[in-house]
DNA sequence: AAGTGGTCTAGACCACAAA
DNA sequence: TTGTGGTCTAGACCACTTG
């Protein structure tokens, strides 16, 4: 009885939606019954319904067409929504000292891998910054990164004193990309610089960035073994 | 000028936002125009206005209060949303064909890692399924799941035919958790089942599922090595 | 006390996709 | 063709929080 929202709400619909789904009222990949209905059944209006609705839908439980109706999902997809903050502050929030060094930095042609991720054409010169967060003194993530020095302000920037993690999160306001994740063992260079055994499981996040069409990095994040990336669905 | 949303609508004045956002014209912490101003500013009306900012705050690029106003974030988290599917859907996906295994099931007190992940009291008894999950006959991932017997059908269901993850988003319409991922060394049974080298760095997923406060299950998913989350921003 | 976002309403028009 | 969701509007009241 504690939290209820107020019927009428569209947190209430959205819960009355819920229960109809989690009891089976409404059978997975069945149709359920259109906005004006249920608003007319419930007595709110069509908006709060469609909002309601709206949400479940974007969680994945429903799936809405014009014309075609509400259906409940056969087959939800699960979506985990991952916060990553900039690392100095992950850090600070695990309750460590961060630090950081800049290990190097050096204009040069990406491999490959970086090329093709960020669509660049053959030739391209981007700024290669190598890097290693510390937590209480203690490795805490290597960050291997590829920046366009095109972006604006980036030449001027001093990373050895900002990480370029963080660089970017205050000067290039919002971004299109991709992200991955996966599992990596250590090479005897990534272990050396992390302080770990050589081949232990570490870790990775790789992610590219645009704004607006324009490639701005490409970054591989590689932490240090015990790392875990943790989410509320 | 192509897929330009028109002018009054939320996606437009949300993109708007955006490029005031990026060109700095809003700088980080500042406060921004209320809604009100907004609207009569571009000539909408405010609900539009509220929907197309609450988006961007959801996004993590505003911070709204009522009162305090609208200011843009100083230092965004940035949010990445993973689809994590059906594991055969997800084999499929890939192009391949999924297969499946159950190799043990058993009912027994789980270890203090699950107790505490699920929030049981000591003593309660859960079924225990190990199988592995097969692409192209090949392993792809090992399941391992703790399962509440008290969950509706559960003690029915034939998990030597169809999976424990896919029986769940079957037959388990919605429900919390959290979800976390990491990298961890082979074991050698890991290893075995895997078909991959002892001490092979591989991809962790762990998520613990409630209904309704009723815990579910919770499963560790270890994938064989290539594997990669990906998501797009 | 008052300013600002959060939400509800009733009505309207439109876009899309199914029948 | 037509049913259904998607969205906009203008107005209203309320809840939170800050000054």
């Amino acid at each position: 009885m504690r939290d209820e929202p107020d019927a009428k709400s569209w947190r209430w619909v959205r819960d009355w939606a819920l229960g109809r789904i989690r009891g089976r009222d409404w059978a997975p990949g069945e149709r359920i019954p259109d906005e004006a209905h249920i608003a007319a059944d419930l007595g709110c209006a069509r908006s709060t319904v469609n909002r309601a609705l709206r949400e479940l839908a974007a969680a994945g439980l429903l799936e809405r067409r014009r014309k075609g109706g509400t259906r409940v999902a056969a087959l939800p997809v699960r979506k985990a929504t991952f916060e990553i903050p900039i690392i100095r502050l992950d850090i600070e929030a695990r309750g460590h000292r961060s630090g950081y060094h800049l290990l190097a930095s050096e204009l040069k042609a990406p491999p490959e891998l970086v090329r093709r991720g960020l669509k660049l054409r053959e030739g391209t010169e981007l700024r290669h910054l190598t890097a290693l967060h510390l937590a209480d003194e203690r490795p805490f993530c290597v960050e291997d990164r590829w920046l366009n020095p095109a972006t604006e302000g980036a030449e001027a920037a001093d990373f050895a004193a900002t990480s370029a993690n963080e660089w970017l999160v205050r000067n290039v306001a919002f971004s299109e990309g991709s992200i991955a994740a996966c599992a990596q063992t250590a090479t005897a260079e990534l272990a050396a610089l992390l302080g770990c055994a050589d081949g232990a499981a570490l870790f990775v996040l790789e992610r590219a960035t645009w704004v607006e069409s324009t490639p701005i990095t490409w970054v591989r994040l590689t932490y240090a073994p015990g790392y875990r990336l943790v989410s509320e669905l």
